[in-house]
RNA sequence: GGAAAGAUGGCCGAGUGGUCGAAGGCGCACGCCUGGAAAGCGUGUGUACCCCAAAAGGGUAUCAAGGGUUCGAAUCCCUUUCUUUCCGCCA
């Protein structure tokens, strides 16, 4: 979320920022936002000089009392009849207006950050570097669903039948792939100095709200309504949270945190190929890095995860590319992300396994996550960062599809004290 | 799921209708004292919003959350959430 001081201090800049997003009536609900916490600060004041007097009335009447001057006690009583009528209608006006703008809001997406493209969609990226070698594929080459059947190690049917389209088992050397996976990446992050977290996989509405997941991708999230829980979508959403409604001071910055988690997303509206296989799915495992910045070095510490997540594809000899994300395509919440991709040889398509992002203030405003600096008084709001390190299923898909031989897939290196084989067959 | 007791500042803890503008203690910060330190003494110590150009200063809210009673609520009433203990169930 926005701050309204931001809004009201920087409004031109705001709103220049805003269209880098291209987002809809941006100036005008900008406007409104000033105008509507205009009248609530004015309505502030009143309310407030309304309610010194009753106090004070209030105070008088207990003397009075104590003196036993009755009358006089009765007709300052029937004083605060009137002052408690104006302070209730002020109320009210107060509540609605805070609700209007809160409403407005939470309406606007992060500011993209300076270096952000101008662009609608994924083909107005920019890629930042590319790295690793091109596979060579033997003839006859499979798309990674095939190989899954063919080692029997990844499930689709049986996903069905136990839960539905989005749901894969992984048996055999594919469940152990992914236990080597998950602590891999587990190790490479609390090896860079991430502790490490199991969160809760369920959250309440705070938590959906804080990291920005509510209300704007309410569909998004499986729900437990009896409890009011959602499924996390991702590591992020708990493990941001930790920090909610905290102080810290500056002296505690960084703090660098990592969680495994499995991830549950709807995936409402997406169809066709790019579902196939692993590529799209309602369950996936992630192994999530999190970290709270002092405004002064959070785009430092982004470009330690990219690198980071970099030295992850690497060790996994996989082809990839970053690319530097372009308004239109980021996410409502960030304010610079960067996005990884492996090639998938089979598919000949390249496969998203990683965003990176600083959000900035926005989500710290959501949450109230704050700091002070040595000695002083004022808090102000941290930055917070996240970047999946990494997730699963197309990481899966790259290995299966590029490492194919005729004698079977052979695993990295990197990978093999992890798995105890270093080829699945 | 049933029963009971609770929720007060960074922490402990007092407070059952008006001097609560929240006692006292711990912690923390600063100062005095000291050759230095400890102890001791003194002062200060939450958050948010509003007024003020700013600072100083002032106002309002905040005792789990929301609502109610009252001229006045940490205190009384209602609802919700959470915690603890006992019972039940249970990996």
């Amino acid at each position: 979320m926005l701050t309204l001081k931001q809004i009201e201090e920087q409004r031109d800049f705001v709103v220049s920022r805003l269209a880098v997003k291209h987002v809809k009536n941006a100036e005008e609900t900008v406007d409104r936002i000033i105008e509507l916490n205009r009248l609530r600060r004015q309505m502030q004041a009143q309310n407030d000089a309304v309610l010194c007097e009753l106090n004070q009335t209030s105070k008088s009447i207990g003397m009075l009392l104590k003196n036993g001057k009755t009358d006089e006690a009765d007709e300052a009583k029937k004083h605060t009849g009137e002052l408690k009528a104006a302070t209730a209608e002020l109320d009210r006006k107060m509540a609605e207006t805070a609700q209007q703008i809160q409403d407005l809001l939470v309406t606007l997406p992060n500011l993209p950050h300076i270096s952000v493209p101008e662009g609608y969609g994924a083909e107005d990226n920019v890629v930042v570097r590319m790295g690793g070698k091109m596979p060579e594929l033997p003839e006859g080459a499979l798309p990674h669903w095939e190989l899954a059947r063919k080692y029997d190690i990844i499930d689709f049917e049986l996903g069905v039948k136990l839960t539905g389209a989005g749901f894969p088992v992984y048996k055999n050397q594919g469940a152990r792939l992914q236990r080597a996976l998950i602590n891999f990446f587990l190790d490479r992050a609390t090896a860079a100095g991430y502790h490490e977290i199991e969160p809760p996989v369920m959250v309440n509405e705070q938590s959906g709200f804080a990291t920005g997941q509510l209300p704007d991708k309410e569909g998004q999230m499986y729900h437990a309504e009896v409890d009011n829980y959602y499924l996390v979508p991702t590591a992020e959403v708990p493990v941001t949270n930790i920090y909610r409604d905290v102080i810290l001071s500056a002296e505690d910055f960084p703090v660098k945190m990592t969680a495994y988690t499995p991830c549950f997303r709807r995936e409402a509206g997406s169809y066709g190929k790019d579902v196939r296989g692993l590529n799209r799915l309602h369950q996936f495992d992630k192994v999530e890095i999190v970290r709270l910045e002092h405004p002064s070095n959070s785009y430092q510490a982004l470009d330690e995860m990219i690198q980071h997540v970099e030295s992850l594809v690497t060790d996994l000899e996989l082809p990839y590319r970053i690319l530097r994300l372009c308004g239109g395509d980021m996410s409502f919440t960030s304010a610079l992300t960067f996005d990884f991709e492996v090639y998938s040889a089979a598919q000949g398509k390249w496969l998203e396994v990683s965003s990176v992002s600083n959000f900035e203030t926005f989500q710290a405003n959501r949450m109230k996550l704050r700091f002070k600096e040595v000695g002083d008084k004022k808090t102000q709001l941290a930055h917070t960062l996240n970047g999946s390190a990494l997730a699963l299923p197309r990481i899966v898909a790259a290995l299966l599809e590029n490492n194919q031989t005729p004698e079977g897939i052979r695993i990295p290196a990197v990978l093999q004290p992890y798995t105890g084989f270093d080829i699945i067959r």
